[in-house]
DNA sequence: CTGAAAGCGCTTACAG
DNA sequence: CTGAAAGCGCTTACAG
């Protein structure tokens, strides 16, 4: 039962390989008669065309990359499983590359990747998607690339995002219009370019309130754990402190409600708390976070998806925008007597 | 700027492409002065061989499958990141492949997907590992592969594992030593062949130290973060609730934790909750989680660097047994008073 | 220790 | 609408 070829579909078929090779790539002027017999032919040989042979000969590797420094499992799986889904489809290769943001540079780290496996394209996921740096590099190497969640760098690559500025500004008047005035903010990872939207969208929401933004009710953090319970603490010791915490995702949001439970402050009786992402974690925790879902699944596919389309005609110059959307949960609320 | 091949290595360094071939495939017999030459030219002119010419030269695929149904990320992030730093090491490319459940059957899915991706060998991960029906079809295809963690099953392919019967027993010894006698116990996934395994340990522990066991105490999870949460429901309503819960895998005990706090028993004052796994969920419900690390990376690198092994000598039977760890942090502790 | 030839299974470029 | 030839960049099998 050795491996089925071009040449043993074609000659069950009838035809020369080169019929059976337009057949399997859907181009056009094939009778349609042929095109059956063909097709019936590579069922009844089980017949799959051989994934190297394709990329040697056309000259392209049918690779792509996924290259991300992002500490989160949960959004790397879904950000892989959406790439991975469009890929499959039409018989790419999903390569995924971590980078070390404190290893070698960006540039050589993904030069070196690319070098090696020969990738046709690049998916770039956020902070990577923002790099003035990456970008050069593969624009010298005349990479396409497609970027997820970019910063409003110039640039002729196709991106796709989701509003994050409104995003932040509808929860933060949530929780406005539920009642609460002092609010905190946790900014995320700086290098995030959503990260600075997500603040912004905070001050819009006061600003359109009359209510004043006060810098200590600010606090930077890093998109972990650890940041949001840092900050969660700092916010909480303050004499006149926040009633709602605000943080630029959902595992910060739990860093601040573990401040709030070492502290005996209940949520959200006295301290609201909110998150940005609907991770797993957004329902694990108690009570369970109020947050942003952003569809990251989505964002990789369609950003997959429009690599694709670059590879085919490389002046693709096009973007996307998604939906997001707030999922109320346990963790917000008016404020009680205590 | 194109593309250097074989050939221009052989001319700068004066040689044929067969002898670039055998210095850059380690093969012996070159002489050194051949090999230094050979290597400087491929330094000089950046060569780097091409992946599908190797493949198809080659008659194999240079392509690993890591074939998973784990619905935590983080598990499978950590076996990506182990067999893709081993795949690097070696020039293989890894292929990421989800399996539904409940989709069609695992057979047709894992066939379907070496069918097309003419995939070299696999790895199993759990429960995965240990379906019968699935070692079947890759044995029918003649595909090598390596189980993590798979039943008794008898198989000549290699794999790698944890004991997790000692790893729970010696859990709900820790549990016992620090003075329960009523404790619970969460099943994991009965698809898992670790599940029962730790269900054994807790057995054991519970016997080596004089304590009955009772049936009432111990309730079937999956795995999932939900599934602790009823079960933990369940466990703290009884009129003589245990005084420490331990669950198989970290998602539960925080399920457990969750149920604890909307029940008003604080842990560890009032219950021991304990889980398995290490999770970054462990260190971030509250308070964090008394646990058992295992090296999932460890053990996906190691089956990786077994499978490669296998490729070339289709003879080799090995398993390896990894070493796991408990780690004790703020959710258990001797009880104390109301 | 080294090399010349053939061939892996496709696509490209061209012809009809 | 279809096909014959050449070639992609390597490894295999063989020879010396």
């Amino acid at each position: 039962m050795s491996r089925k070829t071009i040449t043993d579909v074609a000659a069950a078929a009838g035809v020369a390989i080169k019929t059976v090779s337009r057949v399997l790539n859907n181009e056009p002027k094939v009778r349609d008669s042929t095109r059956e017999r063909v097709m019936a032919a590579v069922k009844a040989l089980n017949y799959h065309p051989s994934f190297s042979a394709r990329a040697l000969a056309g000259r392209r590797s049918f690779l792509i990359g996924l290259v991300y420094e992002n500490p989160s499992a949960n959004y790397v799986m879904d950000v892989q499983s959406g790439a991975m889904a469009r890929c499959r489809e039409e018989r790419f290769q999903l390569i995924m590359h971590h980078c070390n943001v404190r290893g070698a540079d960006l540039a050589t780290d993904i030069g070196g990747l690319a070098d090696q496996t020969h990738l046709d394209g690049l998916v770039l996921t956020p902070p990577l998607s923002s790099s003035k740096e990456l970008i050069a590099a593969l624009d010298e190497r005349e990479l396409p690339f497609v970027r997820i969640a970019p910063n409003r760098m110039r640039h002729a690559s196709p991106f796709v995002d989701v509003d994050d500025q409104a995003a932040a500004r509808e929860m933060t008047e949530y929780l406005v219009g539920i009642g609460h005035r002092r609010i905190g903010f946790i900014i995320g990872n700086p290098e995030h370019y959503a990260s600075g939207r997500r603040l912004e969208g905070y001050k819009a929401a006061l600003k359109r309130h009359g209510i004043e933004y006060r810098d200590e009710y600010v606090k930077q953090g890093f998109f972990i754990f650890e940041s949001g319970l840092e900050s969660g603490h700092e916010l909480l010791a303050m004499p006149e402190r926040p009633t709602a915490i605000f943080a630029s995702n959902d595992d910060m949001a739990a860093g601040v409600l573990m401040a709030a439970h070492q502290r005996g402050i209940s949520v959200p009786a006295q301290l609201s708390v909110a998150g940005f992402d609907d991770a797993p974690i957004a329902r694990i925790v108690w009570p369970r976070l109020t947050t942003v879902f952003q569809p990251a699944y989505d964002l990789a596919y369609s950003a997959t998806d429009m690599l694709l389309e670059l590879l085919k005609s490389p002046k693709l110059d096009k973007s996307v925008q998604f939906d997001y959307r707030l999922v109320c949960r346990a963790s917000t609320g008016p404020l009680r007597a205590a």
